[in-house]
RNA sequence: GCCCCGUUCGUCUAGUUGGCCUAGGACGCAAGAUUUUCAUUCUUGAAAUCAGGGGUUCGAAUCCCCUACGGGGUACCA
């Protein structure tokens, strides 16, 4: 066999805000796709129309744009291989179902949905499972076990049908997954799959094997909830002959709940306090809001590297990649077999290595909205520029500047209490006032701020004071803290007026 | 219930052909150093009897079996 092309594909259905495990399993597409020059390809699985959400399709497209992840192909970017959506596509499918049916790999069912409601509620009083299976199906309306004239009449008179794949009897189906490795299942274990729904959609099953067929997709991988239904996704190859084009398969583990069991579901985000979606998401009915990534501060390129070292590793010990570092690296053998849980510290961690790498001058442009929300007049660019160089360090997040920088902005009006117990001593107000009128009659020019410093050093050695306390009372009278950066530095942009101004007030303040 | 997948520090994980594992790294946590403060940073430390029990073997976290636990599936949802 010649080896294919690598064509991969990503296929949410539009049912709600893309949730972050469906974001890695996007990424890991992506990965193996560009590590092996293939084509990553966007492809919409909306085949459930009652399920269908207003604004979720372009909520997809947008977090993988806000993210970095391009596709080659698909809805919104087109190829040969369109329509990308699948309800475009819907005559499609039918011809599909019917093949089966006529090569005897599926049947008509005519059972109605509330009759199979009742056997199951029946057969769940009997404490048994009801499967519709190769031994239930002689049992019931289909075309099994109605004849040909009976058929033939209800589809003529288009009574309402689904088409169901026929599993033949105690067969094993083989499955080689890229992760799990072999996997074996008995076909008398499983039920036959509706492929084809009564509304004229296919079900996922069927959609899925046709489409990936048409769009010569050489990989399908996917998240471990699909495993269950893979031995049918085979069977489906088989019966279509199409064995030798079948797409490999990589089931990925999932992504669980930090506390509790289960997997990681959308209300877990903002009960636990972290975004479960890359952007925030409003629900068009109930107008509920979800927090996403983006709104929450997080970068691009930190929820990348944070979701990829989610249940992969590179065997090295480096844990910073950028995309194209993780495209290099990347293997599907080094995926983890377990589910996974978030980890909203490692994340906060993840950001501020990020963080650290911007420019601070792009940093500057996202600080000013926060302050203009804080009704700060802006002050000049160089100075904020300055701040945030000062600031990001001790930060992971740019909400997180303000709480470190806040005393550049506005003088403190209130002192911290634990700080004046521990840093305003008898006779402090005294020593500060004194300073503040010695450094008020310095040349106020760029020199200023290192002048004023060395009077305050050569007045802490001429009077034998220790310097940490006069130092540290200079910083709660300017910041109203112990936090703050480097004392020379809040001199230098603070600038002398303002700093006299604080050391005054804070003298008279508080008193002693 | 039945079927499938999994199980190494609190969390993410290394460990891929059994011996170099007295089980390594990262986050978090603790202590110390630096910073005269706070934070950053750095160093050190605590933290997994490799889910439990049986095998196989000279030797098992690594192979096999059983049990337990966790996860997934069991829809005319995807």
């Amino acid at each position: 066999m010649t080896e294919r092309k690598v064509r991969v594909r990503f296929a949410p259905s539009p049912t709600g805000p893309l949730h972050i495990g469906g974001v890695r399993t996007a990424l890991y597409n992506y990965l193996f796709a560009k590590q092996n020059g293939g084509d990553f390809i966007l492809r919409i699985e909306d085949t459930d129309q009652t399920r269908f959400v207003e604004g979720a399709e372009n909520y997809i497209v947008e977090s993988f744009k806000w993210l970095g992840l391009k596709f080659d192909e698909g809805v919104g970017i087109g190829g040969d291989y369109g329509p990308y959506k699948q309800s475009e596509r819907k005559e499609l499918y039918k011809k599909y179902a019917i093949e089966l049916v006529e090569k005897g790999w599926a049947y008509y069912a005519f059972d109605t949905a509330e009759e199979l409601d009742a056997l199951r509620k029946q057969y769940e009083s009997e404490k048994k499972n009801f499967q519709y299976d190769c031994n239930t199906r002689k049992g019931l309306r289909n075309s099994l076990s109605l004849n040909k004239q009976e058929v033939d009449e209800l589809l003529a008179k288009d009574v309402a049908y689904v088409i169901r794949f026929k599993f033949p009897e105690n067969e094993d189906i083989h499955l080689d997954d890229l992760i799990r490795g072999h996997v074996k299942m008995n076909s008398s274990l499983l039920d036959d799959k509706v492929l084809y729904k009564s509304d004229g959609m296919p079900t996922y099953h069927l959609a899925n094997i046709v489409d990936d067929h048409l769009m010569c997709i050489s990989h399908v991988i996917r998240g471990e909830e699909w495993l269950p239904s893979c031995p049918l996704h085979v069977m489906l190859y088989k019966a279509f002959g199409w064995e030798d084009t079948m797409p490999k398969f990589a089931h990925l583990p999932l992504l669980l709940k930090p506390d509790g069991n289960g997997k990681l579901s959308k209300r877990d985000g903002d009960r636990l306090g972290f975004p479960v979606f890359p952007l925030q998401w409003t629900d068009p009915k109930s107008k509920e809001v979800s927090s996403g990534y983006r709104e929450s501060g997080y970068l691009p390129e930190a929820v990348i590297n944070m979701l990829a070292l989610l249940g992969w590793n590179s065997g090295t010990e480096q844990e910073i990649f950028s995309l194209d570092e993780l495209v290099e690296t990347f293997s599907i053998d080094r995926i983890s077999k377990h589910g996974a849980k978030f980890d909203l510290e490692k994340a906060k961690w993840f950001n501020h290595q990020y963080l650290q790498k911007v420019e601070d001058e792009k940093l500057v442009i996202d600080f000013q909205k926060d302050l203009k929300s804080r009704d700060i007049e802006i002050v000049d660019e160089s100075k904020l520029i300055a701040i945030v160089g000062l600031v990001k360090e001790r930060c992971n997040f740019v909400k997180d500047f303000w709480d470190n920088s806040d005393y550049f902005f506005v003088a403190p009006e209130t002192y911290a209490e634990k700080a004046l117990k521990k840093r305003w001593k008898e006779g402090t107000s005294e020593r500060i006032s004194f300073i503040a009128t010695e450094i008020a009659k310095i040349e106020d020019n760029n020199l200023w701020a290192d002048n004023a410093e060395e009077f305050i050093m050569k007045y802490i050695s001429d009077n034998e004071l220790n310097m940490g306390q006069i130092m540290n009372s200079i910083r709660l009278a300017v910041v109203g803290d112990t936090k703050g950066v480097n004392m020379l530095d809040i001199l230098k942009i603070l600038g002398k007026e303002e700093i006299v101004s604080r050391l005054n007030t804070a003298a008279k303040k508080i008193g002693l």
